[in-house]
DNA sequence: CATTCTTCAAGCAG
DNA sequence: TCTGCTTGAAGAAT
């Protein structure tokens, strides 16, 4: 079954189950031995759970405590200002449609964001992010220089499948997710079971994401899985999520590695 | 050169 | 009703 063991560790708990009984999620714990990265302010280093199928590699903690979540969401509620117009929309098949959801980016200057074709420049960070950005830094070892913020104002907003792919991103660094606010279901999809001919049996991957938690995406997720935030029409209040990722800097194609596929411009 | 893959929210079926 | 799968165009990739 899972062949891809990328992290080190082995050790198995029991399948647990987060939000659907027919799927079954192999979580891991991690055991808190060779910490020599929680010497900082964490006192008590994070209780990761690990989430793998085959080609997913992924690791869920709670970050943040509900008080200071709390606080986090509050703070970004004030100081984050959404995209609107233009910038708001969509367009398929000719047609224009509103983005189901609002959208933020904040990271180094000079760094764009390129969504549905059009590419979007950073805004300088703000405190808040600058403080979730080097908690998630803390917790996880990996710095990076960019932010999406995506605002769900209640369980109409989604967003549909996709893979975070594309090719200005450096792809060994792990996205990583932080939600604040209400809770929401989180779904993985192996690229191989989508659309009307699937090639191959396998089970998608269902989550809830909490309130404080960061969930990593590591290397190869990205390549083999679609993930969407599906509507969830019985909840009422908003969710702010962040995905934090690393750009690379110069531009021009990597010439070495992977020869994977990846995604347009 | 032909076939497959890609984008996304709307539409629709169970 | 709500949820989740399929739809649909056309350029890019292989």
């Amino acid at each position: 079954m899972e062949e891809f063991v990328v992290r080190g560790q082995n050790k198995r708990s029991p399948a647990n189950d987060a939000i659907s009984p027919r799927k079954k999620i192999k979580l891991e714990r991690m055991k808190q031995e060779e910490e020599e990265e929680e010497e900082d302010e964490f006192s008590h280093p994070v209780p990761w759970q690990k989430i793998e199928a085959e080609g997913l590699d992924c690791d869920y903690a709670l970050l943040f405590s509900k008080e200071e979540a709390d606080h986090l969401l509050k703070q970004l509620e004030e100081e984050v200002v959404y995209s609107t117009g233009e910038e708001a929309k969509v367009q398929i098949f000719g047609k224009v449609y509103d983005i189901p959801r609002k959208q933020a980016t904040h990271g180094d200057a000079g760094l764009t964001y390129t969504y549905s074709g059009v590419a979007r420049l950073a805004c300088p960070w703000t405190p808040t992010l600058e403080y979730i950005r080097d908690a998630v830094t803390k917790a996880t070892g990996q710095t990076f220089n960019f932010v999406l913020v995506n605002r769900y104002k209640d369980g109409r907003d989604h967003m549909g499948e996709h893979r975070d792919d594309e090719k200005e991103l450096d792809p060994l660094c792990p996205i990583a997710s932080v939600s604040l606010g209400a809770p929401r279901d989180f779904v993985f999809r192996h690229r191989d079971t989508r659309g009307k001919r699937t090639r191959r049996q396998i089970e998608p991957v269902k989550l809830e994401l909490a309130h404080g938690s960061l969930l990593l995406m590591n290397s190869p997720t990205n390549t083999f899985w679609y993930h969407g935030l599906p509507v969830r029409k019985k909840i009422s209040l908003p969710r702010v999520n962040l995905t934090f990722r690393r750009i690379l800097l110069d531009q021009k194609k990597r010439p070495s590695v992977d020869s994977q596929q990846g995604t347009s411009d």
